[in-house]
DNA sequence: CGCCATTACTTTGCCAGGCTATGTATATGC
DNA sequence: GCATATACATAGCCTGGCAAAGTAATGGCG
């Protein structure tokens, strides 16, 4: 898998498993790879970068909590960060359509 | 759309594109144009570099031609370029399921 | 005939964002 | 005690898309 796939989807993949119910980032990476059956696997050094960027965007929040005296901090999508996410699930149709359109064109491929 | 999500898959593009028939840089743009509808105008910032690399890769090969009295440097697809196409080919199917694992989970959106 | 748009290729340099690697800290199990 | 898993953070590398600029030839228009 050419990791450079992922570039600008990190955040998206982000935005979409908080949309659910808040986590953290730990579980995030879990979230992820077992959702997308072993295909991603979001590294420290992408995932972090990625929560501070959206939450500096105010598309997340955090909050510190205590759990099985684990310290996590969670995130939260906030109004905006839903409607970010709404924008960007339609962009990444647009886009896996317009692939499909070039990759798919006469192969019946689907 | 973020163009980000071009990532990578730029060259595969452009190996499909000229896997049809032979074709030239400019004719790429606009062809990748048509087939996506809109959706991609391959920059030229973009679309050089990548056909050098491939070159380089020796996933496709060029020649000069002069036709309409315009001096075109065209691109096919060699043997090595038609299997990493099919590679490719299989690489964005399971990034998309990967995604549409994720993005499409609990939405009915398929 | 001069000027500009179009066609056509190339390259420089910027910058976003993925990754590796490293560092910190705590809990649990052996 | 020490290794492993959990959990977060960050520095720095490297890829590759983009804007912008340069080169050049063609053809149309006034």
């Amino acid at each position: 898998m050419d990791t450079r796939l992922l570039m600008g989807m990190v955040e998206t993949l982000i935005l979409e498993i908080v949309s659910h119910s808040p986590s953290y980032g730990y579980e995030i990476c879990q979230t992820a790879e077992e959702r997308s059956r072993g295909m991603f696997e979001l590294k420290e050094g992408s995932l972090y970068p990625a929560l501070h960027r959206l939450e500096r965007q105010k598309l997340l929040t955090s909050f510190w909590e205590e759990a099985d005296n684990r310290r996590r901090k969670y995130y939260k999508l906030t109004a905006a960060g839903q409607k970010a996410l709404e924008a960007r699930r339609r962009e990444w149709h647009q886009f896996s359509t317009g692939v499909n359109g070039i990759l798919g064109a006469a192969h019946g491929t689907a």
